[in-house]
DNA sequence: GCATTTGTCGGTATACATTTG
DNA sequence: GCAAATGTATACCGACAAATG
């Protein structure tokens, strides 16, 4: 007879006692990951309390501590105290955000967010007019590696329209907005560090935290962005090295955040000396056209951030450009990352670009991406009448509350066999699950709008039959 | 009279004890951090042992453990068992190598490895080719994020010439070697990880483990690169994941692999199930060239390896194009690091190089570049005669072996204020310092042949000089 | 070749913080 | 608002492994 008898205890998941040879903590963890990939453990599922598997397994408490945690880094399961450990949604399969696969074009793509790509048929005569320039040869060498100076006064030129002030001492052209995150993350952070985000944020941040073992930590908001008091008690309780923010446009939940939430997080930051990202990609849809709007949320904390604005959206998707803007403070580490995961960014790429900015062909592409969003936005209204008219107005995606409870993966696969690719509010989550669930709509993805009218009409569809 | 009298213990870091504050190890390990940044301690000092100082300080010697860890994992301090822990040569300053800054333009830069950039007006009749092309609004999307299907077949018959055999599934465009580098280790490895590199390796790679928080073990090796039975015998003691390996052309000790070698380094990599990144950025100046070349490590173990074939060097630097090569077994791993890091490649870059490769004119460059590097090699064995004809006879870098045995810095100070730009070894070395220096001397980096013969009859004057 | 020095690892004990009811 | 449940953080102990002489 065992030491203790849990024969008819209810442990929501009983490792094999046998199995676990020593050391104790990796061959539990390892059981546990392989019961959660396998599909033995449903996602959401509650774990045994640390105490309880201890006093099953006749060890010490902490000991499952340690097993727990390293499956919480890899993502797989995630910790509340008091309440206890839950079985992560997305652990058995990847979350991250690309195109449709080549097997799977016949598809209507409203998953990933483009920008309309019927635009850049724009930009063609610039990119043969930069291949006549006398310079061209200066393009492809190793020189400037934060970009030539003429591509960095056309970077500030363009910020400047958003409220940005910046040098070109402090500026550096990047190789596409998800680049510059990635950039900033290693030059601002360290694995292990603690990063506040919004409960929902963007997926491909989330599996770039992961993969750089950063801990997120979900942080309330509300219809004006995150609460600056909940920013402020996590970093009281749990040492916060930074925030990530998206404050002109929240992917996914369009929410757009007012002038006084940026002071009062303004003085959050500053008073725990946090670090934050501004991704600002949606400026150009915001600034001059929202009203209220007075500048980055950077502006207010200029040393401790690094800024970026990507051209990807805005003006091309294709060209791999994104500028960034850093404090003296942090150019440091920004100039080592840059050269240690980029070298430098294609200059013919910023020609392109600067090119484009300087022609003024860059404000008409502007144009008309933004009366394609009208257009886009318009759409969805007329197809969803009964949606509030919440968050940015001119989102390139929209983010529409559903009634199925099904598992994230589920309701997508329902929705791709109607021919249609949506992402699930499960992938952008961070933290425990919410009652409320949604589905992120892109609208500039689809390649015209007669198939983005004929999508949304099957979304609808689809989110009004039980059975998705 | 305090409990242990040690003020005549001749410790050589005494921490002050007042400022010991509660968590005690994070207090010790933030006083090493600014003793050692501040310069108080010296690179290369023994710290006390953990017993010693846990004594003096009358805690757990555990307790300095996680001090000295955190440091370690920093890069500030490395230790080894039996002998001790000591301070970081390059603690106290970034390693990370990029051109020179514009503010000293003036010096002949012998330090960043370029290219013979003299060659890029070969490519500009090509450009303009590429901007006339029908399909170039193609080019501009966020379609292909791993590369279009004729770009990837570009790729595959350059590689092909490498003996590297592969396919469009398993083959992905990159934004050059660097980002390839980093790319693969996101996929392949977590922090923490151990992977196995040569004694002196590759600058950039070591900043980038270091942010990454990746362990660095050092491994022996000899004429004939790394040492099999070094790696093994890290592999029992320390259960490395992986090892990074540059077998065409070490940088910076131009050391060429030899095929038992890399028969005998397979071997162990298989046993002990690591993963292995190969970095084949000198194919070009190696296959078909250097008599007993049979093709990459990976063709042996292609199942654990992510291998690395960089145009930079070979073709044009500007257009930051790499192609990278991988294992069904570690394609998921790698898709989601490009997405997350690049989203995608320039498309407008890959079709240059594509182009390029497709019309010949990437062959006659690399003739071009070859003739530069056999020059600039006799250019070199002219004024530095003494030299042994070790390592690769075509590298675009040598390395010098110097008398000096003052730190990395100083020397390399020294020769900028005589307007040389080089690295000293101390840059590219991992782990304990070795008696024997070096320079590596860049070859194809200086503007033009009468400017590189300056430059090296310079550093020959400069290493003769008892002030170097 | 064995003892000593020195660093590493895994498990444990205790104090504490958060959530929930 | 307090108590119970539950996860977290930090320090400590003992066994072990590598390098050195």
């Amino acid at each position: 007879m065992p030491f203790n008898s849990f024969d008819d205890y209810p442990l929501s998941w009983r490792p094999d006692r046998r199995v676990l040879r020593r050391p104790i903590y990796l061959a539990l963890a390892l059981q546990l990951e392989q019961d959660i990939l396998s599909g033995y453990l449903a996602p959401e599922t509650k774990l045994p309390p640390q105490r309880e598997l201890a006093d099953f397994l006749d060890i010490n408490f902490t000991t499952v501590t340690r097993a727990y945690k390293l499956c919480e880094l890899k993502g797989l399961i995630h910790a509340v105290p008091g309440s206890g450990t839950f079985v992560s949604s997305y652990a058995a399969q990847p979350a991250t955000i690309s195109v449709a696969q080549p097997t799977q074009q016949s598809v209507i793509d409203l998953g990933i967010v483009a920008s309309f790509e019927q635009c850049n048929a724009m930009i063609l005569e610039t990119v043969r007019t930069v291949a006549e320039k006398t310079y061209l040869e200066q393009l492809f060498n190793y020189d400037h590696p934060t970009g030539m100076p003429h591509h960095k006064m056309a970077a500030i030129n363009w910020m400047q329209r958003f409220g940005v002030e910046t040098d070109a001492e402090h500026t550096a052209i990047v190789s596409g907005t998800q680049n510059g995150l990635t950039l900033a993350t290693f030059a601002l952070f360290a694995p292990g560090d603690r990063v506040g985000v919004d409960t929902y944020t963007f997926a491909n941040f989330i599996e770039l935290a992961r993969m750089y073992r950063l801990h997120l930590v979900p942080i309330r908001g509300d219809e004006h962005g995150m609460l600056a008091e909940e920013l402020e008690k996590q970093c009281r309780l749990n040492g916060l090295q930074g925030v990530y923010l998206v404050p002109s446009c929240a992917n996914p939940t369009t929410v757009v955040m007012d002038e006084s939430r940026k002071r009062e997080l303004a003085k959050v930051i500053s008073a725990h000396r946090l670090l934050l990202i501004e991704d600002d990609t949606h400026a150009f849809l915001t600034s001059g056209i929202l009203s209220g709007y007075e500048g980055p949320l950077t502006r207010l904390v200029p040393e401790r951030s690094v800024y970026l604005c990507g051209t990807s959206k805005s003006i091309c998707s294709g060209a791999r450009v994104a500028y960034m803007v850093y404090s003296d403070l942090l150019k440091e580490a920004v100039l080592k990352a840059i050269y240690n995961v980029n070298v430098k960014t294609s200059a013919l790429d910023a020609e392109i670009i600067t090119e484009l900015i300087l022609s003024g062909m860059a404000a008409k592409i502007v144009q008309e991406k933004r009366r394609c969003a009208e257009k886009a936005n318009r759409l969805f209204y007329d197809i969803f009448p009964g949606q509030k008219r919440i968050g940015h107005p001119l989102s390139f995606y929209r983010w529409l509350p559903i009634q199925s409870k099904k598992p994230g993966i589920e309701v997508e696969q329902g929705f791709l066999q109607l021919g249609i690719r949506v992402y699930h509010s499960d992938r952008f989550l961070c933290g425990p699950p919410q009652e409320q669930r949604f589905l992120r709509i892109a609208l500039a993805t689809a390649a015209n709008f007669p198939q983005l009218n004929q999508g949304l009409r099957i979304v609808r569809q689809g989110i009004e039959q039980a059975s998705i």
